[in-house]
DNA sequence: CTCTTTGCAAAGAGTTTGCAGGGTG
DNA sequence: CACCCTGCAAACTCTTTGCAAAGAG
């Protein structure tokens, strides 16, 4: 097993993690942090961003635009991902929960998590007229 | 735009992607596929299935153990999916199309495509008591 | 003959990992 | 003072791309 001590950048993270409703890769996360914590290195991201999910503090919504993305928001809510510039934003669902064991029945496996996820075209980019693709 | 001309390779691709349910990565596709054309190219594989994916041939079913699956069953329908092995299946599920009028109003975006998915571990890796991640 | 498709190999991008040094309890 | 955590950089994996040759119409 894994004793976990204390660290102030594991605190930061995570922090900045559920401080925010974009549902930020490791990249963005370390870009946000490298002014508060300068010698802050992208593999204490990464390794931390695992730790969380790992003891399901975090959730990991999935890959847009190659990047993985992650939600500190825990509770089952569906997103709407833009496909052109990689938004990730929160919408509500319908309780999934519930078909857990339909699917398993189904399957003969266990559920331990569900994804709903709509794809499109958020509003700036329709505004903007952008191509998908392009994030300029 | 893209004037597409008849290729045998592109076809066999297709035709594989069509006639499994495994929902294949791009590997899993130049793998069974090497037999019977020994000098085809890993690059061939994903520019044709980058090619459908564009043409709404064939849809993208996201990142599974950091590989992209394809699936060439536009119909809507959910999955499931094995974090152990990789494993995706077809599942039933309620029809979601129906959400995307709410969905538009909640963000002012547009819905292009929706996808739920259920993630577990599927029946085999339970048999066999594999922890998540263990391949083997 | 023109334009598309392909093989090959190199390049890219995102993520993971080994190691030596610093932090925590 | 034992063990966890971190920075750094190299290593990896998956995917994309450039180019010259082969294939389709």
């Amino acid at each position: 097993m894994e004793a976990r001590k204390f660290s102030k950048k594991r605190a930061a993270i995570l922090e900045a993690l559920r401080s925010t409703h974009e549902h930020p890769s490791a990249e963005m996360l370390y870009s946000r942090l490298k002014s508060e914590f300068p010698d802050l290195s992208l593999g204490t991201v990464y390794r931390n961003l695992a730790m969380f999910v790992a003891d399901g503090d975090v959730v990991s919504v999935g890959t847009v635009l190659g990047q993985e993305r992650y939600d500190a928001d825990t509770a089952p809510h569906a997103h709407f991902i833009c496909s052109c510039c990689g938004r990730v934003l929160d919408v509500c669902s319908p309780n999934l929960a519930g078909l857990d064991r339909q699917i398993e029945a189904e399957t003969g496996g266990i559920v331990t998590s569900r994804s709903l996820s709509f794809t499109g075209k958020c509003v700036d980019c329709l505004a903007a007229g952008r191509a998908n693709g392009d994030t300029a």
